[in-house]
DNA sequence: GAAATTCTTGCAATATTTTGCAATTAAATT
DNA sequence: AATTTAATTGCAAAATATTGCAAGAATTTC
């Protein structure tokens, strides 16, 4: 078995139980205990876990989760998740779109809240599997593989049929006289619809993308109900938005 | 034989195997390790593979992506998934249902071949996402969380207007007088539907399934055309089922 | 604070890699 | 077609890396 592998065992171990013994991935593994400590010392030296008396811990959670990897920009977004989940109560019925700020909001979604979670997002959906008190509905259909989430036809029919309590938008860009704009006419149509869907639309997005546009419109300001920023609310940033929109 | 040819091996080699050993390679090329040593440092230098003391790892390897790397039997099901992965043809439409030994025929299928696949799986969807030439469609609904698939009127319906080329139908359990038995009610109802949407039905199972029964049942043999185990065709514990079905 | 466990260190056996070299093959040039 | 040049391949010796072991040091546990 190559070291490499070893090494690998041993993350997914940490991984899935925060924590190894020595004593288990020697036996695990079949090699002596030297050679796991070394392995260990060297993950360590990696940054990849932490080096305790008597085996490794987890770094801690996000580090692991295959979900926060490479997001852009993730603290600014953490914030933005940590706004739009307070929106969240018990019974309601959320739709989320695509995007990693979404991701976000997924992964902030507190255990004991009780709420269905419709997404046409697999990565949102991978996302929630965990959290055992939420009712996750995936819409379906051909997946757009840039995007990750379903487009066509079938998916704007199923989304037709629904009315959820929010949805949480996720854009590429907003701009406070062109509206929301998208670069891709089939996640355009999915979004129209999942904006039909929903008795209250709220944009997540961060600072940067609050005065860009692109090519398709998707839907005009006033069809937003709320725009969270990672910006406090009085920042001249967002002063070209106060008329039209509310803030978080 | 040309140097791009054993390239072209190794490179397959890791993809199946995540891992490949030096003196393997050279075994199987006819050359020196020395020759196969040359060929992973270019491979390596063009981040093809990730060469590591005694050999060469995917570099998918360590992307805990979103797949479960605790594969129970990983070795079995991955013989499984070659064989199964042999059956496919550019142009097919092809349905997967969940479960640990699909995820790993999801992982082999050659990113070469132009397939359209359904899935109620969201480990699978996910899996599939990196290979360009595959259409990935979702079956969508309501989210089992044990089985990480979508169950209900729902998907039900959605596959009720479909017909596929082959399902590959993961089970729990098969024997040669009950046939294929699950234990979830709900997964029954999926699964009996993914069968009539299909013209041909192929069960990968590990060898340890193989005379397993449990509460629902889902079809008859005479439901399945071909069941797929690591073991050979003449393996004698193939023998009740050499009668009803086709094996490989 | 004593006992038990775990760590560090140095060492030896084994396995792998590096390096230089020579033989062979392939490609380019005249 | 012959010659030169470059690339490929296998071999072998030296260098390096890996692994397990054992004795003493450090840490944890009760």
């Amino acid at each position: 078995m190559l070291k490499e592998e070893r090494h690998q065992v041993i993350l997914n171990e940490v991984r899935i139980h925060n924590k190894v013994l020595l004593a288990d991935i020697a036996e695990i593994l079949k090699v002596s205990q030297d050679t796991v400590r070394r392995d260990i010392k060297e993950l360590h030296d990696k940054n990849k876990l932490k080096r305790v008396h008597g085996g490794a811990i987890s770094l801690g959670f996000n580090h692991y989760n295959y979900v926060n990897r490479e997001i852009y920009s993730l603290e600014k977004k953490s914030r933005i998740a940590e706004k739009a989940v307070s929106l969240l109560k018990d019974g309601q019925v959320i739709l989320l779109s695509g995007g990693t700020t979404n991701l976000e909001i997924a992964r902030l979604i507190p255990p004991y809240l009780k709420i269905t979670c419709f997404t046409p997002s697999l990565p949102i959906a991978m996302q929630l599997l965990p959290k055992p008190n939420i009712e996750i509905i995936v819409i379906g259909g051909k997946i757009n593989k840039d995007s990750q989430i379903a487009v066509g036809g079938s998916p704007i029919g199923a989304l037709s049929e629904l009315k959820a309590d929010i949805c949480f938008l996720g854009v590429n860009s907003i701009h406070p006289i062109e509206g929301v704009t998208e670069l891709y006419w089939e996640i355009v149509q999915v979004k129209k619809a999942m904006i039909k869907a929903s008795k209250k639309v709220v944009v997540p997005s961060i600072s940067e993308k609050i005065n860009s546009e692109q090519r398709y419109k998707i839907c005009g300001l006033d069809a937003v109900d709320l725009l969270i920023t990672e910006l406090d609310e009085s920042d001249p940033q967002l002063e070209a938005y106060k008329q039209s929109i509310e803030l978080l």
